[in-house]
Formats: structure tokens, sequence, C-alpha cells
DNA sequence: CGCTTGATAGATAACGTTATCTTCACTCAA
DNA sequence: TTGAGTGAAGATAACGTTATCTATCAAGCG
């Protein structure tokens, strides 16, 4: 039983090859199995492995091999529903591929998403993938471009979930999803369904996600030959008390609105919130639809009628697009569709 | 402008150091700035540092110096709100700590969180932090000791959070909370309201959190003098789907219940789903109450009374006792206090 | 029977930092 | 002046792996 003494701290790979008997190189070989080693050898080694309860040094493993096996993940809050599963995704296929996953928030600080982009860098992360809707500053995207290239450089890849593209000359993979379609195809289904009065509710202008899911909006408003009165698209956080700060105000203001779009589920559940809270009844007095479909959209009362986004894919695509892309294509994109889910939130307008 | 090629990927300290005329020992007391460089060499280097957009490798720094400044999160999924907000705790006290968090997920398989724990020693983290509750099994208990002894020996530390502790001679970190005396206050309200034919509903014999929460729940009744009909602590998980079928099969049974304590707040959701679809109304036909009080609690019809778990406050103090533990105590431990919050789900019972 | 060849294993050199030990030029008191 | 003390920098040696090159031994072949 000849064993470092204990208290020691860490066991190397010399103590485990000394009591094997054996030279370092060949416990390694043992470790890694690319290379020939003799059965009994091998089993030496094992032992002698099991003996002193060995674990490799990752940091030592990371800067002799070249591989680092690390994914970075990048979102404004792991709270939030919407992030939550897409961090799921992320988890699991980065797990699945022998993968960590090196998680990090930037609380929708602009300065600090770059901070933390900076931080991953020095960890050589195989791939950084930053979630959410991004922020149009010119400033911002010079930036996040300047890391794409900087960690390219370094073999590594930027990917941007939810997010668009930085563009085509910009090294990364880009994992977005149909915001403006999904909004589209829901500003059509409320037009179909006879309102002409819509209010679209919540998000900031500027930030991707928002001018996304507007656009579609506005395309179906433009298809459809209605009017889009502008007072109407409100601005706010995607947080459920804006949503009844909102139409509060809104509804304080205005009695010819039969609908509201709201930005996100979230936002959602504050409006009906506010809606019964001022005796009106969901749907029969006012329509009301969402954007994600989080799990508590079919919670809600009425059950929620909304835009379902494919969360969990887009994490997973995200982690396997960056680990094995084939062509050395500079930038690689891919849109994952989105669709709209019916419940039970809207019905025709009553007041025409 | 001399500067390293382009295209060689990694730029290097040594290569900093050759731009700005100094050795590599040198650049590295200007990156560390715990050693007295002179402020026109400081300059020098700083420049070479930008012109070169050079970024220390963290594992080589972590092999030279001892401190790895990474900690490790380990949770059945990211994707509960219970765990969602833990996760928020430690990752902000660890970012406030100048730590990296390494998010690792077990789907509640015990033998992938022996390994995740392994893979984790590897890391070098300077905690680990498994979260909810544990398994009861012997094996998994001992196992989970081995490694916490392995990592104490490499200098790091297993953090036990919302789990009870190993034992007394296990070196590990517990910051756990109140669950038993949470589950008494619940049930004591509930009798104390009148209720004396009560069911507990859902969690899993064995898992900690169950078993501490039923030990309140037990208590309870034996302080009011109420014998417990141990027909009506039924088992499931804490999922929605299952206090929905828990429900149905309860009521189908008895008719005698006037109160549903659900195991949790999801279970909870799926108890009041599976009411309104059998014509019940909450409060006043049955009460029903939840434990965690995650957001979802509040936005239920009613709201839901239940017990509150401070959960990102235990996610924090679990980064705060691991990194600054003063005293050379074996076993640390820290019990957060949980209370009831009342909303609109318990009434008296109507029939008694 | 000597020489090539294949299968193993050891020796040595990276990998990019930080820690530690020296060295070197100065300044200041005796 | 001269020796001690000080501030700043270089030289060198870790840290724990893997990669690469070299050495050994046995078998196979001409």
């Amino acid at each position: 039983m000849a064993r470092k003494p204990d208290g020691e701290g860490r066991t190397t790979i010399k103590d485990v090859a000394a009591l094997a008997g054996v030279s370092v190189p060949t416990v390694s070989r043992v470790l890694s199995g690319n290379y020939p080693v003799a059965p009994g050898t091998r089993l030496k080694v094992l032992r002698a492995m099991r003996e002193l309860d060995y674990v490799v040094n990752a940091h030592a493993r990371a800067l002799a091999g070249a591989t680092t096996k690390t994914v970075a993940f990048v979102v404004d809050d792991v709270t939030g529903p919407f992030y939550a599963y897409i961090a799921r995704g992320v988890e699991q296929q980065a797990a699945s591929e022998g993968r960590l996953c090196l998680l990090c928030t930037t609380h929708g600080d602009p300065e600090r998403e770059v901070a933390v982009v900076e931080l991953m860098r020095e960890q050589h992360a195989e791939a950084v993938i930053v979630v959410g809707g991004a922020h149009a500053e010119e400033s911002h995207i010079a930036r996040m471009s300047y890391f794409a290239r900087a960690l390219d450089k370094a073999g590594s890849r930027l990917v941007l979930c939810g997010r668009p593209s930085l563009g085509e000359d910009v090294p990364t993979t880009t994992v977005h999803y149909d915001n403006e379609g999904g909004a589209h195809a829901m500003t059509a289904h409320l037009l179909s369904a006879g309102h002409r009065t819509i209010s679209f509710m919540g998000g900031k202008p500027g930030l991707s996600t928002t001018d996304e899911r507007v656009a579609g909006f506005l395309r179906a408003h433009a298809e459809f030959g209605v009017e889009v009165d502008e007072s109407l698209i409100l601005e706010g956080e995607f947080l459920k008390s804006h949503g009844i700060k909102l139409t509060r105000e809104l509804l304080a203001e205005r009695e010819d609105v039969t609908a509201i779009f709201a930005a996100t589920d979230m936002i959602a559940a504050g409006v009906l919130k506010a809606l019964r809270d001022l005796g009106l009844r969901t749907p029969e007095d006012m329509s009301v639809v969402g954007f994600d479909d989080i799990p508590l959209a079919s919670d809600l009362t009425p059950a929620l009628t909304t835009v379902h986004v494919p969360h969990e894919q887009l994490g997973r695509e995200a982690v396997r697009l960056s680990l094995h892309r084939g062509e050395p294509a500079v930038n690689d994109q891919v849109v994952l569709g989105t669709h709209i889910v019916v419940r039970d939130s809207v019905a025709r307008p009553r007041r025409l």
C-alpha cells in the first residue's frame, strides 16, 4: 500500500506513475487511449489511479493539448422562462457532446456583455453563445464584431442565439427564430377575426426582438390594408408589471381598442390581470395574445393564444452548429420557424 | 507597428514582452499588479497588450498560480423556477466575488450527479454547489461523502444547498432552508382554519425535500391532536400533471377531504386546474396550499397561499459561505427560515 | 545471422503563466 | 568613499499535462 502521504493535496500523474512503476507519459497514454499500451501495463496504471483516487488536472490538460471542451453561455438572466429553456437546450447538447457549460449573466447591460465575452476569451471556450435580443447601438455592434474576430482568430466561435447577425463579413454562427414571421401570423390572426384597432404592447425600440416583432405587426396591417395608429404601439419592459401599467394607461385613454398584442407572454400575463381588475372579460371584451409560448401561457385564465418559439431547440442548435461546422463558412446562419398556438384568449370584437 | 504575424492564433505573454521590450515576468507583474513596476515600463507593457489584443490564458494562470476562481453549480434542471432563482443567486454572488460559474445538470439522476461532481474535481472548482433534494439511498450518501473528502483534500469544498448535511464528520458546507418548519406552519394554518381531513399531495418518499415537508405536516397534526390518515399522503412527482392526476384520483375515492397541501407550487397549480375541471371552487369547496412560493403562485386563480422559500438568498449564501469560511470548521451549517404567505386559496371548511 | 520492422516505453521538450531567486543600478548614511 | 539598503528588472524554475522524438526488444525476413 505504498501511497503518497495523505494531506499533501492534489495527486498528480507523477504519483500514479511512481506507484505503477512506469513513466509519466505512459500514464498519460492510458488516460487518453490514443497510443498502444500493453494490457498488463494498462492494468497496473489503472489500479494505481484508483488506489490514489486520481483525477486529471483539466487546466494542465488544456494547456498542453489544444482542445478545451467548454462552451460558454451568456444570457440576460437565467430566471426568465424564455432563457431558462434555451439554457436547458444548450446544457443538454453541450453535455451530450462531452462539453462543460460556463454560465454568465449580463442583466441586460451591454457593457457587461462585452466584459463577459472578453472573460470567455480568457477561458478559451470553444464557443461563446450569446442569447437574447441585441441592442442596435452602433458602438455595441462594433465591439461585438471585434470580439467575434478575436474569438475566431483564437479558434473559437461567437454564436448569436435569438438575435440577428452582425453582418456578412463577421465570423459568427447565428441561430435565430422568426420573430417577424410569428408576429405577422399572429397579427393576421387578429385582423382576420375582425379586429381593426390593435395595440402592440411592450418592448424597447432598438432591441432587436422588439423591432422584429413590431415589423411583423406592421407588415400584416399593410397586407390587410389597415392603417396603424402609431400611438397604439406602447413601449415597456418585458415584465408583468409593465403589462399591468400599460393596460391601465391605455384603457384610461381609449375606448376603441379591441385587441392587445403583448410583446411577450409575461406582459400578456400582466394585461390579463389588469383587465380582470378593471372588470373586463377576456376574450369577450378584449382579445389578448402574447409571444414566446412559455409554460405559463397555458396556465393563464383564459389560456393564452400566443406565438410558439422553439426555445430548447434554439439552444441545442446553437451548440451543435458551433461545434461541428464543416465548411469554413465565415458566417453560418439558421432561422428556426415559429407558429401561432391558438388557445382561448381571442374572440371576434364586440364593438366594431 | 511591429506585431506578431496575424493568423498565428493566440498571442501570448511572450509576444507582449517582446513588443514592449521587457522580460516575460515583467508583463506578468503588470498583469497582476502585486509587485512594483516602474510607471514608464507599465505604460509600455499596457500599450503592447492593447496593440496585440492580448488576453491571459486562464488555464496557464490556473496551472501556475493556485487560485482557480470557478464555482460549479450542479442542479436537476435549470428550467424549474425553484432552481432558476437559486441559480440566479449563485451566479450573482459568484460574479460579484469575481468567480466564474460552471453549470451542470443531472436530470434527477444520482449516477449523473456523482459523475458531474467528479468532473468538477478535474476542473479544480473552488466550490461545488449541489442544489435540491437528496436521495436517501445509503450508497449515494457514501459516494457523496467520498467526493466531499476528495474535494476537501484538493482544497475545494462541497456545498449542499437545500438538502441535509451528510454527517458531522464529512467536510461540507450546508445551506439549507426550513422545510419542516414551513410545512408545520402551513399545516397549523389549515388546522386552525378548522380543517381536519387534509391530503398531503406529491413528492417521493426518500427524497429529503419530501420527507422533511411530510415531517412538518405530521408534527402539526400531532400538536393539534388530530390523527393523520396515512392514506391521504399521496406520492407523486413535483409536476403539474401529477397534481391533476392525483386530485382526480383522490376525489373519485373520498368526499371528506376539505384541504389539499400540495408538496410544491407546481403540484398546486395542477390541483387547482383539476378542481376547476371538476366544477369545484377554490377555496369555497376545497382549500389548497402549496410550497416554494415561485412567481407562478401569485398568478394562479385564486392566488395561492404557500410557504415562501428564500431561493435567491439560498444561492448567494452557498457561494458566500464556501468562499470565505474563516475557521477551519469541518462542517459549516446554515438554515434559512421559511414563512407562510397567505393569499386567497384557503377558507374555513364548509362540510365539517 | 544480421538487419529491418513493429510494438512498447522512456526521455525530453513544449504549453503560457506565476513564484522565487538573482542581479543590477542607485541612493543614503557613516 | 564605501557598504548597506532599496527599487526595479531579468533568469530560472516550477505547475501537470500531452507531443514528439528516441531507445529497446522481440520477431520476421532475406
